[in-house]
DNA sequence: ACGCGCCCATACCGTCTCGGTATGGCTCCC
DNA sequence: GGGAGCCATACCGAGACGGTATGGGCGCGT
């Protein structure tokens, strides 16, 4: 389970088809049908329905999806937590942090 | 922002070193570090104070740390939540769901 | 009923990431 | 001062991942 695996589930979810996700995720559509194929393997059981029109949520993709949700969420506000002050170089290192290095 | 890359740094927290985490990881020692190198990369911020000794959490690290354990436990949870009960092939289709159909 | 459009699934290929091995340098302990 | 433990880097090969091309199924409109 990856979090690209969780954030395409979402897409697909809000999105009702894996076209439309793609398009929003910035991918093609087959490697996001593969990623939801892998997320679906991984659980043991299917998300979606595969309908003509699109995907639709199974029982136990809606009970996954507020999951989903809510790990991104936890992502989100933990990369926040850490968020360096702006004005500060983002890569080099900083080895007079103190200024009492001898 | 990974979930290996979460677990990996829970696991050199744990540990309070690279070498001892990568054993628990069942993987070696440098693509820990790099892994944890590309953590704290993106994140903007180190993570540990590199001591001969090991790893020493690093304010930002302290904060990250219960955040990380959150989204572990979270992803935990929505996978226990949608585990399909035993006795079911993991693979296959399911055309005859309700065995209503024909 | 037929044709068209929309969408998902699969096959195949190139690239790029990722993990492993080998090696170097540093610090602490005895 | 010698040894041990640990982190960082260089290099290499395999696997994963994404893209393109293509096929099949279903619904809608005429």
């Amino acid at each position: 389970m990856s979090l690209d695996q969780i954030r395409s589930f979402v897409a697909i979810a809000e999105e009702g088809a894996v076209v439309r996700a793609a398009r929003r995720l910035h991918i093609s559509q087959p490697p996001l049908t593969r990623r939801l194929r892998a997320l679906e393997d991984e659980l043991g059981t299917p998300l979606f329905v595969r309908r003509a029109r699109g995907m639709e949520l199974t029982a136990a993709g809606a009970v996954f999806l507020p999951h989903a949700r809510s790990i991104l969420t936890a992502v989100h506000q933990a990369a926040e937590a850490v968020r360096p002050p702006p004005g500060r170089p983002p890569r080099p290192q900083d080895p007079e942090a103190e200024s009492h290095r001898g």
